[in-house]
DNA sequence: TGTACATCAGTGAACGCGCGTTCACTGATGTAC
DNA sequence: TGTACATCAGTGAACGCGCGTTCACTGATGTAC
């Protein structure tokens, strides 16, 4: 074994740095193609490297992904984290917006998540990785509820929430004939209404 | 121009049995394969014929896919109009149940809608059979909350309803470590909870 | 009834293409003495 | 300081494969006379 002095700490951060950059660059990819034209090949050239280099940072095409996926997922829950915690006030409706803008702003991985919710077999190894990040989500979901004054069984309420936002998101991205704007302006009404529903349904 | 008799007749009969044979076969290859290993050298074996020979029956692949979708849409919103107009007293339970049940059991229309709903860049000539067949969809939830003594902005509740359902099956249809049956209970009982949810919005 | 011709669903082989991944190799950098 | 060697990120070409689609052809069936 090698000392693990300072140098091999500075390369294993260029390691990251450079998973990142391949990450970044297999999103860009995927937010301007369709998913089966999203290639290795593709997502090489737009890093400006060779497809082979791609290997020496990700085992395979899947890892890559779902990696990217949990990336950016670690980032949303750090955001939805950070209102919860920093708002004197919660306001469902600015959590709706954070969320929704969240994934319309990162179509690439809103995509890639909708993908493996389709594909659903992943290798064994990615799974346990995606069960963790998921129930950090959920739980951001819980304490929202906890916070707006519920009790019992919240998760109930997250699952069906976080479910709902989901479904708006994948039913009314490509509303066919509707300019980005009308499209946001469009989710977050049928969010505000959710919001509603769920208010109505806590107060009930 | 031949004249257009029995026997013309007949032969479009066939025509349309031969095409339903072809999608029948493609859900089933869809059912039982990652999406992207769905081919049209599949969808022919299990068919029974020759590659080539569903070209003499839809123009590409992306038709053929289109297709089958329109066609099982048509028959979700057959069963939904069916409960709305035979019983007495509408359940919105029975209609999550209804809604929910079809597209378990049609895995394969499930997974072939969300894949256009994410590409969302199917053919011109496609995309406005599409709406038609969306908007009559939409219409059936319509009826549902005006029958429940809904009034004024119906619509915008049927498309945060119909996201709701579509989201809580795609969030939840891969649920890992879970059974089917568990699957589908947590799925139906998500529903339930979408349904009071809903309910005490409209007493509001 | 028999014969020549037309139609057309269905076929098998082939075309051209792009994919994920592998691998022997390069060349820059670090290490040992 | 100089030299020989080790390491390893990065490369370009190739492998093997499966894809959607096309097309000249077959052969069963219907039509005309």
């Amino acid at each position: 074994m090698k000392p693990k002095g300072a140098f091999e700490k500075l390369k294993q951060q260029d390691r990251v740095i450079r998973r990142n950059i391949i990450m970044d660059s297999a999103e860009r990819v995927f937010a301007t193609n369709p998913f089966h034209k999203v290639s290795m090949r593709d997502i090489a050239r737009e890093a400006g490297i060779a497809t082979s280099s791609i290997y020496t940072y990700f085992p395979n095409q899947e890892t890559l992904f779902v990696e990217a996926a949990i990336r950016d997922t670690d980032i949303l829950i750090s955001k939805l984290r950070e209102y919860l915690e920093s708002s004197r006030e919660v306001q469902v409706e600015e959590f709706i917006n954070i969320f929704i803008d969240y994934f319309i702003t990162h179509d690439a991985y809103f995509r890639m998540v909708s993908l493996f919710m389709l594909y659903g077999s992943i290798s064994p190894d990615l799974v346990e990785k995606v069960n963790v990040i998921t129930r950090s989500l959920l739980d951001v979901f819980d304490t929202l509820f906890r916070k707006k004054g519920c009790t019992g069984d919240v998760r109930m309420l997250s699952h069906v929430f976080f479910a709902a936002l989901g479904g708006i998101l994948i039913s009314y991205r490509k509303y066919p004939g509707r300019s980005e704007e009308e499209i946001i302006r469009h989710m977050k009404r049928l969010g505000t209404i959710a919001k509603e529903m769920i208010e109505a349904y806590i107060r009930r």
